[in-house]
DNA sequence: ATAATACGTAACCAAATGGATACGCATCAT
DNA sequence: ATGATGCGTATCCATTTGGTTACGTATTAT
């Protein structure tokens, strides 16, 4: 679309399985870059503009200690995520329960 | 990233609002394509490739029913995008134990 | 003071994304 | 049989995305 999307949404950030990872990582514990970027075969700039999106849609902060920037989830941001997927969970619920009704009836 | 992404998950596929918005239609039952398109200031065609996108995740099925095309949610998929947010529920809910304890400790 | 370390940013680029229009093909109504 | 309806696909295009290398800056070590 040659509009301008501009979907700085937090479901963007977690479309990328590196950004996901990276996440995934933090929730182990705060981190410095270079720990994040040794993880990945990317370049470490690459991180860094990974780092700059889930920043500013405050899915991590940055704190500076010394010549070092460690990375902490902040994970408020991901409720909306998980605000939109849980009323689908009833869904897939309702399907293995009538999974399970319709072997029972065999 | 010139590289072959090859990205082809349901993270990616609710990354776009117009396919969210699609699904969040269709947890109300199933939707021939007119009815789908005429939700929102796009295109028929544009709507067929988002819906194409959902098919191929399985997200969500078509059936045939005269000339029309009848889409129905297919939640199971979505569970990888659950199963994966619902760790980080723990964190903000301690997040917000913290601040509890915090308030209360004053 | 100088060099090394730990990062961010700028500029650049190929591929992917998501839109539009034009077209084709069944299916239904007349 | 003929036209209208419902939908997918092909082609094209601007924008976005996500990578790279080169460079700049602050902090620590020597």
């Amino acid at each position: 679309m040659p509009q301008a999307e501009q979907d700085r949404s937090v479901f963007r950030a977690i479309a990328d399985p590196t950004r996901r990872a990276i996440l995934d990582r933090l929730r182990r514990g705060p981190a410095p870059v270079n720990e994040l970027a040794s993880a990945f075969s990317q370049s470490r700039p690459a991180i860094s503009k990974h780092l700059r999106i889930l920043r500013e849609l405050n899915v991590v902060s940055e704190q500076r200690r010394g010549r070092q920037r460690v990375y902490r989830l902040e994970p408020a941001e991901l409720k909306d995520v998980a605000d939109w997927i849980l009323p689908y969970r009833d869904f897939w619920q309702q399907s293995l329960g009538n999974l399970k009704s319709y072997l029972e009836d065999e």
